[in-house]
DNA sequence: AGCACGCCGACT
DNA sequence: GTCGGCGTGCTC
C-alpha cells in the first residue's frame, strides 16, 4: 500500500499539519513528494488542492484514508529542496505551510475553486429545480450569488433535488500554437524551390524564408501569417508536399528588454579584482560563505557581481542576482543580459502571470543559468546554485511585509547553505544588521572606497533651514537650492529633485529650532493620532496633549510637517517657468510601466528637472545629471521607528551618489532642520564607517538591532476594549515565558490603529536569548485559533522592517 | 475554509 | 411542535 503526506490548501491553524491520502494503484509509481494533488477533504463532497510532502508504504492512521483523486502536475513542482525550506520557512515566519509552498510557485499554480449547482437524476424535471437553473445543466455558485438564491440550494439540497459540484482548477496553462519547421537543409530548399512552378509565390516566399530563418525554426503560423504575410493555406500544401512539417509548441511570452547589445567583461580596479578573486575562490571551494562588498556608490559593484557570475556558469553551475523591485529597470537588466543573453530569466513586477510562469518554467526547464530578479526570485527553481546575489543588501523590500514575512537575505543564506555556495551582500549603505556581523567576522567584508575611473564624489552643501535666511522664504526653496537648481539650468544639465514623503505631517516639528516631539521612554518620535488628538509612542503607548508652542524653545512655529510633491511641482513651476519637469510619485506611476517611461524620458533628456520622492533615489545612473536636492532631509529621521536614522543616511547617500556620475562634477544640496545630526552630516561626508559606529552606539544604549532580536506581535479585532483585553493577556502569557532580560513593550496602538474597522495593538520584545520564546509564540497562535472565528487576528513578524 | 451536529428561540 | 439561528469541533 502506497500513502502519501499531504499538506491541504486550508489556510487555518487546525488544518497546519500534513493528512494522510491513499495512493491508489492508477497512481502507484505517478505520485512522488513536490507534486500538487487533488484530494477530498472534510465531510462533504469538497475537493481541494494538496502538495504532497512524502510518499511511504504505511499508515499511521486509525481510520480509513481517503484515496487520491488525481494528480494535478505530471512532474514534481517543488524540488527537495524547496519541500524542506517550507518546512523552515513556515516554522520561521509562524505561517502555515501551505501559505510557504504557495509563495514559492508562480501565482498561477494556485488553485482556483469553484462550485456548480447539479440537479440529481431523479430531480431534473422538477418545477423547482427547473427554475433555479433557468434551463442550463449547472449554475455556478460564485460570492455574488444573492443570499435568496443560496437559501433555495440549501433547500433543494436537503430534500436531494440537487447536489453540489466542486472543481478544483489549474491555471497555468502553456499556451500551443501551431508552427512550422522543416528538416530540409538549406541546399535541399533551394533544390525544392527551383522545382516550383514560377506562379507558386506563396510557396516561393514561404520556403526563401525558411533558408534563411533555418536557426530560427521552428516559426509560428501567426508570426508567418503577419510579419511575413504567409498563410495558412500556403504552409498546409508545402506540408502535403513534404517541404515542412507542422509542430506544435508551447508559447514562451518573452518579457521585455531581451534586446541587450552583447558585452564583454570591463577592465577591473584592483579593488573590484580583490572582491572578484575572493568570491571566485569560494566559489570554486563551494564553500557557503557571506560577503559583503561595503562599496560606495559607483565603485562598480555590479561588474563584480557579472564576473563572479561568470565564474559560477563557467564551473557548470546557476547563478542567482536580487535586486530590490525599483532597481530593476532596465539599465540594471540590460547590463547582465548584455553579458550572458538569454541564458538570463528575469522576474519582475512588470510581468503579467502569465509570463511570470512562463519564466517559471524555463527556470525549472533548466534553459536558464542566471535568474534575475525581486524578492519573490529568490524561490526560483534553479539547481546546482553556484553564487547568490543580493545587491542593495539594506533595502527593507527584501521582507515581504505580509504572510509569510519572510526576508529574502534568510532563504538566501539557507539556500546556500544547501546548494553549498557563497551569498554576495552589497550595498554603499549595509544594513546594520549585516556590517555588525561583519565586524563579528560572521561575514567577510569587502571594503569598495573608490569610485571607477576615480570620479570625485559629488561636493555635498547642507542647507541649514532654521537659518533666518531659509525660514524667511515662503516655499521650501532655500536661496542656496535655488541658485544651484538655476546655475544647472543654465548649463543645459539635469537636476534630481527628491522630497522625503514617508511620515507625512504625522509627527511635530518645529520650525524655529528643530526640535521634534519625542517619547521620553522610547527615544523615537510622538505620532499624532487624529481620532484622540493627541500625540502617542508606537512602542510603549505614552501619550500626551498636542503641544501649542515648542517645549524646546518656546516658539509657535511648532507644527506638522509634510509637503506633496505637487505642491513642490508647482513651486519648481513658479520657480523656473522654463525648466521642463517630470514628477514621479505614486500618483504618476500608478499605470504598468510608467515608472520605466518616466526614467526613460528623463535619460534622453526630454526634462530638465526630475522630482520624485524615495523611488528615484535608486541606482539610477544618468550622465548630464549634475545636480541633486533635496528638499527636507528630516522626515525620515522623524519617524516613529528605530530605524529612521539609518533609513535617512541610506536614502540621503543613495541619492547623493546619483550626481557627477560621469566627467562632469556633482553637486548635492541637503535642506535640513537638522544639520548636526550624524546620520546628516554622515551622508554628506559618503561615510559610512563613521555613521556605523555612532549609530551602533545609539542602538547599543537603547538595546535595539543588533544587539537585540526583536519580535513584533499584533492583536486586531472590531472591539477596541477586546483588543486591548487580548492584548494584555498576550502580554501576559508571553511574561510568564521570558527571563528577566528580555524586554516587552506595549500593547500600544499602531500607527493607523484602526484600519478595515478593526482596532490595531501591539507588543514589541526585544530579546538576546530567549530559547522558550519560539515555542510559547507557537503555542499562543494555537491557543488563539479558536479566537479567530470571533474576529481575533494576532500576527507575529519576526525581526520587523518598521514599526508602525 | 466548509460542513455537520447540536442546542436554543420565534414562527407556519 | 419545527424551522433556522449560530456556537463548536473536525477534516486523512
Amino acid at each position: 500500500m502506497s500513502v502519501a503526506e499531504v499538506i491541504v490548501d486550508v489556510p487555518t491553524m487546525q488544518t497546519n499539519r500534513p493528512f494522510e491520502y491513499q495512493i491508489p494503484e492508477a497512481l502507484e509509481d505517478v505520485v512522488v513528494a513536490g507534486m500538487r494533488v487533488e484530494v477530498p477533504f472534510g465531510r462533504g463532497k469538497r475537493r481541494i488542492q494538496g502538495f504532497v510532502m512524502k510518499v511511504k508504504d504505511t499508515s499511521d492512521f486509525q481510520g480509513k484514508l481517503k484515496p487520491i483523486i488525481r494528480v494535478i502536475d505530471l512532474k514534481p513542482v517543488l524540488s527537495k529542496e524547496m519541500l524542506d525550506l517550507s518546512y523552515w520557512l513556515a516554522d520561521r515566519t509562524y505561517s502555515f505551510q501551505i501559505s510557504c509552498l504557495q509563495t514559492m510557485l508562480p501565482s498561477v499554480m494556485r488553485a482556483k475553486y469553484k462550485e456548480y449547482v447539479i440537479p440529481l437524476d431523479d430531480a431534473k424535471n422538477d418545477s423547482e429545480v427547473e427554475n433555479l437553473l433557468n434551463g442550463a445543466q449547472t449554475l455556478e455558485i460564485t460570492n455574488q450569488t444573492d443570499e435568496k438564491t443560496v437559501r433555495k440550494i440549501n433547500k433543494l439540497r436537503k430534500a436531494k433535488k440537487v447536489d453540489i459540484q466542486y472543481v478544483v482548477e489549474n491555471h497555468a496553462l502553456q499556451i500551443k500554437r501551431q508552427a512550422v519547421t522543416t528538416d530540409l537543409n538549406v541546399i535541399q530548399l533551394h533544390e525544392q524551390k527551383s522545382k516550383l512552378r514560377a506562379n507558386a509565390k506563396a510557396q516561393i516566399k514561404l520556403l526563401d524564408f525558411l533558408a534563411n530563418h533555418l536557426g530560427d525554426l521552428p516559426v509560428e503560423f501567426n508570426v508567418l501569417q503577419k510579419e511575413y504575410g504567409i498563410s495558412r493555406a500556403a504552409i498546409k500544401t508545402a506540408e502535403k508536399n513534404n517541404l515542412v512539417k507542422v509542430v506544435e509548441v508551447t508559447k514562451l511570452r518573452k518579457p521585455v528588454g531581451i534586446n541587450a547589445k552583447k558585452t564583454t567583461n570591463l577592465d577591473l580596479t584592483p579593488e573590484q579584482k580583490t572582491a572578484v578573486d575572493k568570491i571566485n575562490s569560494s566559489i570554486v571551494k563551494e564553500d557557503p560563505q557571506t560577503y559583503l562588498i561595503e562599496g560606495v556608490t559607483g565603485s562598480g559593484k555590479t561588474e563584480v557581481y557579472l564576473q563572479a557570475i561568470e565564474k559560477a556558469i563557467k564551473k557548470g553551475k546557476t547563478a542567482l542576482m536580487l535586486v530590490p523591485e525599483i532597481s530593476l529597470t532596465p539599465q540594471m537588466v540590460n547590463r547582465v543580459v548584455g553579458r550572458f543573453g538569454d541564458q538570463v530569466a528575469v522576474l519582475h513586477s512588470g510581468l503579467s502571470s502569465g509570463e511570470r510562469y512562463d519564466e517559471w518554467t524555463r527556470i525549472e526547464n533548466h534553459r536558464v543559468k542566471v535568474v534575475v530578479g525581486a524578492r519573490s526570485a529568490v524561490f526560483a527553481p534553479l539547481e546546482k546554485i553556484g553564487l547568490i546575489i543580493i545587491d542593495e543588501e539594506h533595502e527593507a523590500s527584501y521582507k515581504q511585509d505580509d504572510n509569510p514575512r519572510y526576508h529574502a537575505r534568510d532563504v538566501a543564506l539557507w539556500r546556500a547553505q544547501v546548494n553549498k555556495c557563497p551569498v554576495v551582500l552589497g550595498s554603499a549603505t549595509p544594513s546594520l544588521e549585516s556590517r555588525a556581523r561583519a565586524q563579528k567576522g560572521v561575514y567577510h567584508l569587502i571594503r569598495m572606497t573608490k569610485r571607477i575611473n576615480n570620479q570625485n564624489l559629488p561636493h555635498v552643501q547642507i542647507v541649514d533651514m532654521r537659518d533666518a535666511e531659509n525660514s524667511a522664504v515662503k516655499g521650501d526653496f532655500s536661496p542656496a537650492l535655488k541658485e544651484h537648481l538655476q546655475e544647472t539650468l543654465n548649463r543645459h544639465e539635469q537636476a534630481i529633485v527628491l522630497l522625503n514623503r514617508r511620515g507625512y505631517s504625522s509627527f511635530m516639528m518645529c520650525r524655529e529650532c528643530g526640535f521634534v516631539l519625542k517619547c521620553p521612554n522610547c527615544d523615537v518620535s510622538l505620532t499624532y493620532h487624529k481620532d484622540l488628538r493627541r500625540m502617542k509612542c508606537h512602542y510603549c503607548g505614552h501619550e500626551e496633549p498636542v503641544p501649542n508652542s515648542c517645549p524646546n524653545c518656546g516658539s509657535k512655529k511648532i507644527g506638522f510637517y509634510g509637503t506633496g510633491t505637487q505642491n513642490i511641482e508647482q513651486q519648481l513651476n513658479d520657480l523656473f517657468p522654463e525648466a521642463r519637469i517630470l514628477r514621479m510619485d505614486v500618483d504618476t506611476t500608478r499605470r504598468k510601466g510608467a515608472h520605466a517611461k518616466i526614467l526613460a524620458k528623463f535619460g534622453q533628456h526630454q526634462a530638465d528637472i526630475l522630482l520624485g520622492t524615495q523611488m528615484i533615489a535608486k541606482g539610477l545612473d544618468f550622465p548630464d545629471v549634475t545636480l541633486v536636492g533635496v528638499i527636507n532631509a528630516d522626515t525620515t529621521l522623524s519617524l516613529a521607528d528605530f530605524r529612521a536614522s539609518e533609513r535617512t543616511f541610506q536614502l540621503l547617500t543613495q541619492v547623493s551618489g546619483r550626481a557627477g556620475r560621469a566627467q562632469k562634477p556633482g553637486k548635492v544640496v541637503i535642506q535640513t532642520f537638522n544639520p548636526d545630526h550624524y546620520a546628516i552630516k554622515d551622508a554628506a561626508k559618503q561615510d559610512y564607517e563613521t555613521f556605523f559606529k555612532q549609530e551602533m552606539f545609539i542602538r547599543h544604549q537603547s538595546n535595539y538591532t543588533p544587539y537585540y532580536f526583536t519580535t513584533l506581535i499584533s492583536v486586531a479585532n472590531q472591539d477596541e476594549g477586546k483588543t486591548l483585553k487580548q492584548s494584555y493577556w498576550l502580554k501576559k502569557q508571553l511574561q510568564g515565558a521570558l527571563s528577566k532580560d528580555a524586554i516587552l513593550l506595549g500593547p500600544s496602538p499602531t500607527m493607523i490603529s484602526r484600519k478595515q474597522n478593526k482596532y490595531y495593538y501591539q507588543i514589541i520584545v526585544k530579546y538576546k536569548h530567549e530559547p522558550n520564546l519560539h515555542q510559547r509564540l507557537l503555542e499562543i497562535l494555537n491557543e488563539t485559533q479558536a479566537d479567530a472565528k470571533q474576529g481575533y487576528t494576532i500576527a507575529i513578524d519576526n525581526e520587523p522592517q518598521h514599526i508602525d
